[in-house]
DNA sequence: CGAGTAATTGAACCCGCTCAACTATCGTGG
DNA sequence: CCACGATAGTTGAGCGGGTTCAATTACTCG
C-alpha cells in the first residue's frame, strides 16, 4: 500500500501530449488533436459494459470512473476507481472485460483503437510506459486480492481511506479527503455491504481515528492508527 | 472465465529463443544462453520473498510456482500460481513486490534484471508482448477480484477447477485435472480456509459434479454445472 | 422548505471460520 | 514388502463477523 503512492504517477500517460513531442508529423498532431479532442459526460453515463465490442481506448482528464465485472445475478465488484489522467480499455483484447460508469461528471478524450495500435508501435518508448501503467495496475491488483482474500471488515475501510487519501496526496493541514463515490461502490470496491461500510465508518469514527463532517467529506485524524489497521497490525482487529 | 484460455498464449514468452531470433549478434546469443540456462529448484523453495531488491527476471520452463503476499500476522493471499512459460519479476519495481515459491520441483532460467531491461530496450516488439502478457494477467486479477469479493465458497471452488481444467486444456476423454497445491494453497488462493475447500470438494462430490481418485488427482464429471457454478448461474448456489 | 434519495442504525440470521478429533496418504527404513 | 511415523486431508460441532431485512435519520437539490 505504501508502495502505490510511490508509483502511482507511472499510471498516467498524456497521450495527446506525448504524441505531439514524438516528432510526429504536422499532419498527424492535428488528426490527434482532432480525434482526442475533450469530451463531458454526465455523472451515471455508462461508458461501455463487459463483453462490449472494444472500440475506443479512454484517458480520463478529470472526474472520477467506476470499473466494474458483475455476475448474472447483479451481484458487483469494483475493480477500480480512475481518476484524472488515467487510461481504460488499453487491453489488447477485442472485448471490453469490465464496465465503466461515470462517478462524477467526467471529461474524457476517446481514441479509436485501430488509430491507438498504430500509435503503439509507431511511437518508440510508448508501449514500454504502456507497460509500466500497466504494471502499476497489476501491483493495485495484487494489493485488493488480499485485502478482498484475507483483511477484515476494519481493515479493509482503513485501507480504503489510507489509499483515497494517498492518491489525493493532498497535505494540506489535517488530512481531508473528497470521497466521490457512493456507500454502495464503496461496499462494491471492498466486497462488504453498504451496511457495513456504514458501521466501520461510525466505529472508526467513535475511536476518534476519523471526522465525518458530511458522508463525502472524511478527516483522517489518526492516520498512523488507520495505516496500522490496513496493514493488519492491530490485534483486536476491531 | 471463458476468456481465460482463448488469450493464455499471450502471457507465455520464450525470452531465450525470442531473443536469438531477433537479429542479434553471436556473442549477445552467447551471453544469453550462458546467462539463461535453466536451473533446478526444489518442492518448497523460496525463490525470493516481498519486499527483497529485485536482482532477477524468472521464466518457469517446468513445474509450478506459487506466488503470493502476507500481512504481519500470517494470514496469506495466493496471487497465483505460474506453470511452464510464464515469466516472474518483470515488474518494473526495485523490490518484489510478493514472495515466491516452488510447490512443485521447478526448472527455470534466471535472467539479471539490468541485462533483461535492456533488452526489452534493444528487441523491437518485446515490450509490445511483455504488455500484452501483463494485460493478460491484469485481467486474470479482475476475474480473481471478483471471486474473492463477490463469489461464494462453492462458486469459487467450482471456478477454480475450471480455470485449472482450462490452463491444461487437456482433452483426454474425461476431464482429469492434476491438482499440485495443497488444500491449504487453494484456501489461500481463493480466501477462504483449507476445511472449506475440503467440505465443498467433498459436497461436489456428492452432488455427482466431480470424483475425486487421490487429493490430488479430480475428474471433472459434470463441466457443464461445474461452469454455471462458477459463473454464479445456480440459484441455490451450493 | 419539502420531496426523494442516500446513509445510518437496529435485530435476527447464516455462511464460512475455529477448534478439535479422526482418517488417509506418503515417504522411509527395517 | 510392510510397519511406522509424519504430514495432509477430512469431518464434526459450535461460534461469530458480516449479511439481510427493516425502520429511521440525514443530505441534497429543486
Amino acid at each position: 500500500m505504501q508502495a502505490q503512492a510511490a508509483t502511482k504517477a507511472a499510471a498516467k500517460i498524456d497521450l495527446a501530449g506525448l504524441a505531439a513531442c514524438q516528432g510526429l508529423a504536422q499532419r498527424a498532431r492535428t488528426h490527434i488533436a482532432a480525434i482526442g479532442s475533450v469530451q463531458r459526460v454526465d455523472q451515471g453515463t455508462t461508458l461501455f459494459s463487459e463483453g462490449d465490442r472494444a472500440e475506443y481506448v479512454y484517458e480520463v482528464v478529470s472526474g472520477m470512473l467506476r470499473l466494474y465485472k458483475a455476475l448474472p445475478d447483479g451481484r458487483r465488484q469494483i475493480t477500480g476507481f480512475l481518476s484524472a489522467g488515467h487510461h481504460l480499455g488499453l487491453s489488447l483484447n477485442d472485448l471490453y472485460l469490465y464496465s465503466a460508469e461515470a462517478i462524477t461528471e467526467v471529461n474524457l478524450r476517446r481514441y479509436p483503437r485501430a488509430w491507438f495500435e498504430r500509435l503503439v508501435d509507431e511511437v518508440p518508448g510508448l508501449a514500454r510506459r504502456l507497460l509500466a501503467a500497466t504494471s502499476d495496475e497489476l501491483r493495485a491488483a495484487q494489493d485488493q486480492m488480499l485485502l478482498l482474500g484475507r483483511k477484515t471488515a476494519g481493515e479493509r475501510i482503513a485501507s480504503f481511506l489510507i489509499m483515497l487519501s494517498d492518491q489525493h496526496s493532498n497535505v494540506r493541514g489535517a488530512d481531508k479527503v473528497h470521497v466521490p463515490m457512493s456507500r454502495s461502490d464503496i461496499a462494491d470496491y471492498l466486497g462488504l455491504t453498504m451496511e457495513t461500510v456504514s458501521r466501520m465508518l461510525a466505529k472508526l469514527k467513535q475511536i476518534g481515528a476519523i471526522a465525518l463532517s458530511t458522508p463525502a467529506r472524511i478527516s483522517l485524524l489518526d492516520r498512523g492508527q488507520l495505516e496500522d489497521l490496513a496493514a493488519g497490525e492491530l490485534e483486536p482487529a476491531l
